[in-house]
DNA sequence: GATGAATGAGTATTCATTCAT
DNA sequence: TATGAATGAATACTCATTCAT
């Protein structure tokens, strides 16, 4: 291994020794009380080192959705990889992938409706505001080619599959978002696994055809 | 009317009166750029005036939302009490008094998802707390008991209807929030009424015994 | 006196307590190594009030420049307006007036010089600059006007009198600067008054006919 | 050449390298403004070796205005070397010699009086500073023999030479600054150099006896 | 009640400088 | 010598909130 590529892996490792720390900070305060201080603190690092890695917090912030993105891609392209199952089972590993998802990192539902502010995609670089879309456009895409084989096959209903794949990933971020919220404002039993649960299979259910 | 009567009328008046300035200020910078004193100026009050009507800015920005599901439960009432519908017509009522609502105020609509994340609800008073739980739990029992009605008519799928209920305000919700940061990141058309109603079909599908 | 002509008086107070103290501590520490802070207490005021009252640092520091520059010329204004004097003694009152503008603030210089900075003009509200450049002008122009009596009049060279103007400005702020850096490379004493004196008096020499 | 005069001859080859960058850098964006990083990058060094350079910023910045110092020591030496001028014709040379200062670098003046701000001053190493005063001195002493000479002849006025060639150094710097100043305050046409011959010719008229 | 001037705690970001390699 | 990653102190500016009038 060269010198360069082990800077290069250095580099890397600390980027993710950063990630990992703004991930756990921002799940205890949220987006604004966590402070930057607070990350390097959590990484040991000084405030300063962050700026080497991430331009701003904004970014950082961003930086964790990729990160995620990158994992839903993989537990995506795995369910379609797997030539054995059928659409309608392919529904149900897609389900199980997404709440893989969702444990991986809670968060993610939250980081996706911060990006939505302008404010906040003002602050963020080019080239991450691309990736951002281009690894957000492949997961649907993926997710779209699930419904289309169904669709081919003469067992899901007739629309667009990414329709389909879009109401999907909705139907999901929904349920964690009102779930989480019951869930302050209840102050109860977390119903989450259940209520997505019961969420997927109606929506399995609904874009079957009889 | 007595002195006292009309006091507590006026008192109402002007805090519709920020309630309304805030609602545009709030929609236009999104919750944390938007200040005190930009709300002030649009009410054309000062900023502390703001603070003999609304303990503090989570406050100000809760009681948006409560608005919104005053005007929920009402539409929703509408929908259960009228006796001529059977079950499949009102979600068909139900849906679309989804989009009235999501009409009546687009923009509130997602600044109430941002309600929801926890970050915000942490910061509310107790009183608030328990007064967004109530509308929302209204608005939740009764969305469940058109559900029920069609559960007991042997025509929805057995499941708690309040789960259901659940699901069908997180689908609502999700498409939303889904369509609007799509909306942002691809910089493309708007699909969301498509992506709504195709939502809401699949759903009600969904829920239909065979 | 209106309660409006009121407000606006005690508004005029408090941005002169502001300047005063900001050329206490910028005379004290210099322009960098100034904090706001350190303003403020000055003032007995808090840091957030100083916004209050000025754009920025930069303008803040600017604004002193104003102030002397309102002084220099009503010090002018009285030179040209005696009319008793012919025109080598108003060249004698002018380098008075001059001395006196120095001892009323002699960050005069330094203050213009940091004003040359484009990164300084930057930050200048465009109200501000075009005061500064108003006041300026007219300062130069009064300046003129004297040298262009004693050119009427025979006494002086055949030059342009804000060509005239301009030198003697130079001479000035050059000697100023001089002479106070000479001050610290030597550790040595004060020859300002000296210097500016012989200087003055070459510059008269130089400007009259023979 | 041996090797440790080698060494020697190399590691003032990097001076240079690094004074030539941080010339272009100090020119370009201010002292302030101006980062080690900026300068060395622009030197092809990394930051730390700047510091085995130079002892800081500061420090940096002041070994600028030396390099002009030194060009202008061996400019008034050749004025003063010429033996076939009379003090009159020596004016004229010494003018045209500072013209020459100004056009070998007139940002780098630009700066020199920047350092000239007690602000910088004070921040200097004891080595610096005496160097720079000790030059000082001697450019100082070389213009003052120039007036000497006219003086002993009779020509120029009775001063104290020294005091003359502070005005004369003062007359010069204070144009450059003033006229700077101008044209950035006016945005206009560029004068200085109008503006520095008629200055001058006025001091040269100042100073000689009718 | 209404005002709005004043507050002052809170924080992202920069950059000269160091030091382990 | 040279490097350049890491440091961490330093600071301008904001804005929710208060309170004397």
């Amino acid at each position: 291994m060269g010198i360069r590529e082990r800077k290069e892996r250095e580099r890397e490792r600390r980027r993710q020794q950063i990630i990992v720390a703004a991930k756990r900070v921002f799940s205890d305060k949220g987006f604004s009380k966590a402070t930057m201080e607070d990350i390097a603190k959590e990484a040991e690092l000084s405030p300063g080192t962050l700026y080497l890695y991430f331009k701003n917090k904004d970014e950082l912030y961003a930086s964790l959705s990729l990160r995620i993105l990158q994992y839903l891609i993989i537990r995506l392209e795995h369910v379609i990889g797997n030539k054995e199952l059928n659409p309608e089972q392919k529904i149900e590993a897609l389900t199980e992938a997404m709440f893989d998802v969702y444990e991986f990192d809670p968060l993610i539902i939250i980081n996706m409706f911060h990006l939505q502010s302008s404010e906040t995609l003002k602050n963020l670089s080019d080239d991450l505001l691309a990736e951002i879309e281009t690894l957000s456009r492949k997961s649907l895409g993926t997710m779209a080619s699930i419904f289309q084989e169904g669709i081919d096959q003469g067992v899901f209903i007739q629309q667009h599959p990414v329709a389909i794949a879009d109401i999907f990933w909705a139907l999901f971020s929904g349920v964690i978002l009102w779930e989480s919220s019951k869930k302050i404002l209840d102050g109860k039993k977390d119903y989450l696994k259940d209520t997505l649960k019961v969420a997927f299979e109606i929506f399995s259910r609904g874009i079957q055809k009889r």
